[in-house]
DNA sequence: GCTTGACCTCAAGTTAGCTTGAGATTGCAC
DNA sequence: GTGCAATCTCAAGCTAACTTGAGGTCAAGC
């Protein structure tokens, strides 16, 4: 840690968790912008560790990186963002989380009123007619949502 | 739906929202057994509706595809599954969603106390700690969990 | 000045979960 | 018995999110 309060990517993977190329990928996928020492290593600001731990916990709720960066871009450019920016920019994520704990809370209770009964009448079961757009089209993985 | 009951591919994805594709990938993995016909087509029990209903939601859980075989060859062989069976087999699930709520209303808790706050105290906070046994070793996607 | 470990770039590989395409066959309807 | 949609197999492609490897550079200590 100089002066400058500047970290090089092997601290900041170690303060996060995550692996240094991943770090470098995410810079690629222009999800964090670090500044370059004159000898071009990476220096990143104390505040990107925040940045990350935004990166990780939306991953967790299924955001892709493209739409991560999309939202992080609501962060002011230039300066350090402050408690109130972060604030600002994680209300998508309350309520992503809500509505995932509310749609759990609604599997668990299709699972007990269902699965759970045995009932054959498909038409009327909750949780066959639940999954009825879950399909979209294109190539890829189709998990995570 | 001939007088046996048996349905042809193309009927059970309509009736699941799934490619034929898809379906037949999962026979591939083991996760359904059709009998084939004479002429070498396949050929679905009304309870394999069930069996690809449970996988979509296990799937929604983050489980694998392998993890799902392994929960599903719990269930009976050679019988049509009851009531029973799927109660038994949809306790993993069911613990599952429990734990994924619990960890949601967590997120969602530390969102509120730390990103929201601004604390630059790091070593305090939830947030940063909490990501902190994410990354796994070796290749492929990082994301579900 | 030399070594050593952290860093750099760029290309190619990996994994899961499917889709797409080619070329051949089946089976229901008329 | 003929047509046409639905099926079949098998190989290859695709996407996300990274990792791995090769070959080279930087910088702090001795």
């Amino acid at each position: 840690m100089n002066c400058n309060d500047l970290l090089p990517i092997g601290e900041l993977a170690r303060r996060t968790g995550l692996a240094v190329s991943a770090i470098r990928f995410y810079e690629d996928k222009r999800l964090i912008e670090p500044i370059r020492t004159s000898g071009n290593q990476r220096r990143f600001l104390r505040s990107d560790i925040r940045r990350l731990s935004f990166i990780l916990i939306a991953q967790r709720l299924g955001l892709g990186l493209t739409e991560i960066e999309r939202e992080l871009r609501k962060l002011p450019q230039g300066r350090t963002p402050n408690a109130g920016d972060w604030h600002a920019i994680s209300g998508t994520i309350r309520k992503r989380i809500d509505a995932q704990i509310a749609q759990l809370e609604k599997v668990r209770e299709d699972l007990d009123g269902c699965i759970g009964c045995g009932c054959l009448s498909l038409n009327k079961c909750a949780l066959f007619n639940a999954g009825d757009k879950w399909g979209e089209s294109g190539s890829g993985p189709r998990v995570l949502r």
